[in-house]
DNA sequence: TCTGGGGTCCTAGGACCC
DNA sequence: TCTGGGGTCCTAGGACCC
């Protein structure tokens, strides 16, 4: 071992007990909740399936359906011509047909609630990931003598409060729960027990690690690592001057370690919207006018949830992949939907006449707090961690310093007013 | 793989401050 | 001014996740 020694600041705590919940193709169980005839027949959820609409992608496949090469993220166009539709499938075809379904994330988060809410009834700590995951801190509450039969009757518990079916992974870190959640779906349950982590991750080949895509796979495959196995005893600076940190912590996620505390969910860092073009276009007013639209969800969004931001940007991606992205910073948090279009307008400036094939908005440095803007006194709000800006003096932050962001590449042709030059808002509502 | 949509985190360089 | 170091914030891009 050599190097098996605790990482500095690792609380060597192996009696920790985390689970990694993991619906099993929660949206098609979803739709087989509400259609119970759906049980046992493939089921694929996705966008652009309808007639002549050929755009979209597959969210969820169930099972069945992947039997017969249907996978998540495909082009629906590749679904369909593996297992065409129930519905539209020609007369004379006898072969598999697949149940198709449009992606209803309200329906789907309303079950997602449901499921969750027995989650934070049987653990202390919960912190939702997504949708359909989370991680559970159940270390008070179970010992490895019996976690198994805990976690089968949270399988049951959720089947019965929400009807659908859940695996999972119990483990002494978060890294591990996740793999051992993911190795025996759908209605797994795989315990890695305290001291078994390595042995367990050995075999498996590194991209089924959390935080190795195909990248990062491809690099450590032309290194010669192929395996969690070869990677735990690769050399960690080797992999720390590659990969920057991400090297450190694939490295110890190998080994079977992580020291991530599982914690709740923080508020977000930031909201966007975008969408692609059916065919990549370089027509002003349609960018534009796509731009005031996702604008608009973004700013609505926002004010649904009273949300301030300092930062508004965009992306343009022009074919065949080129992702680029502007920002603009503010001198101080606001909500103020105009603005964002100014802004976003003045930023796409830059690329116009160019080929778009999808636009963004986006917004960050974001902050919670309604009293931020108005610089009103926020110290009666439950002042929680994230955005609040330790300048809680708030007008400070927009004295004279408009030009900060100003010189952002001359941009200001067309003798625009400079977009920053906004009036602080110093009179609240 | 001719790639949808909503996110997170990390890195690197530059500006600016002390 | 030939020249340090520390720290923060900003922008842009990249990789990854679900």
């Amino acid at each position: 071992m050599g190097r098996g020694f605790p990482e500095p600041g690792r609380r060597d705590d192996d009696q920790r007990v985390v689970l990694h919940v993991d619906m099993d193709c929660f949206y098609a169980a979803c739709e087989r909740r509400r259609a119970p005839d759906l049980m046992g027949e493939p089921v694929v959820v996705g966008m652009g399936y309808e007639d002549g609409e050929t755009h979209g992608a597959v969210a969820t496949a169930s099972y069945e359906a992947r039997e017969h090469g249907v996978e998540s993220a495909q082009p629906i166009s590749q679904a369909l011509d593996v297992l065409p539709r129930v519905e539209t499938a020609p007369d004379d075809y006898d072969g598999p047909v697949g149940y198709y379904r449009p992606v209803d994330l309200k329906y789907y988060s309303s079950v997602s609630e449901e499921v969750k809410a027995v989650l934070h009834d049987v653990a202390d700590v919960v912190r939702e990931v997504s949708i359909d995951e989370a991680y559970l801190d159940v270390s008070d509450r179970v010992g490895w003598h019996s976690v198994e039969i805990f976690a089968r009757s949270l399988q049951g518990a959720i089947e019965e409060a929400a009807g659908v079916p859940a695996s999972i992974g119990c483990a002494t870190n978060m890294a591990t729960a996740k793999i051992a959640s993911d190795h025996d779906k759908p209605d797994g349950l795989v315990v890695v027990r305290p001291g078994e982590e390595r042995a367990f991750l050995a075999p498996l080949d590194v991209a089924a690690l959390h935080g190795v895509g195909p990248v990062t796979a491809g690099e450590l495959h032309g290194m010669g690592i192929e395996t969690a196995g070869d990677l735990a005893a690769a050399d960690r600076d080797a992999l720390v001057d590659r990969f920057g940190e991400r090297g450190r912590e694939i490295h110890a996620h190998a080994r079977g370690r992580d020291d991530r505390v599982v914690e709740p969910r923080g508020r977000p860092k930031s909201l966007s919207s975008e969408s692609a073009f059916t065919e990549a276009t370089d027509d002003p007013d349609r960018v534009r006018e796509r731009l005031r639209t996702l604008a608009t969800e973004v700013t609505d969004r926002c004010a649904a949830r009273d949300v301030l931001y300092k930062t508004i940007g965009i992306k343009v991606v022009r074919p065949p992949f080129d992702v680029n992205t502007r920002a603009r910073s503010l001198s101080g948090p606001v909500a103020d939907p105009d603005l964002v279009q100014r802004v976003v307008a003045d930023l796409v400036e830059e690329f116009e006449g160019q080929r778009v094939r999808k636009l963004g908005v986006r917004v960050s440095n974001l902050s919670f707090d309604a009293a931020t803007q108005a610089g009103l006194d926020d110290w009666a709000d439950d002042g929680t961690d994230a955005g609040s800006d330790p300048d809680s003096d708030a007008p400070d932050e927009f004295r004279g310093n408009e030009p900060t962001c100003g010189g952002n590449r001359g941009r200001t042709r067309r003798g625009q007013t400079s977009i920053l030059d906004f009036e602080p808002p110093d009179s609240g509502e």
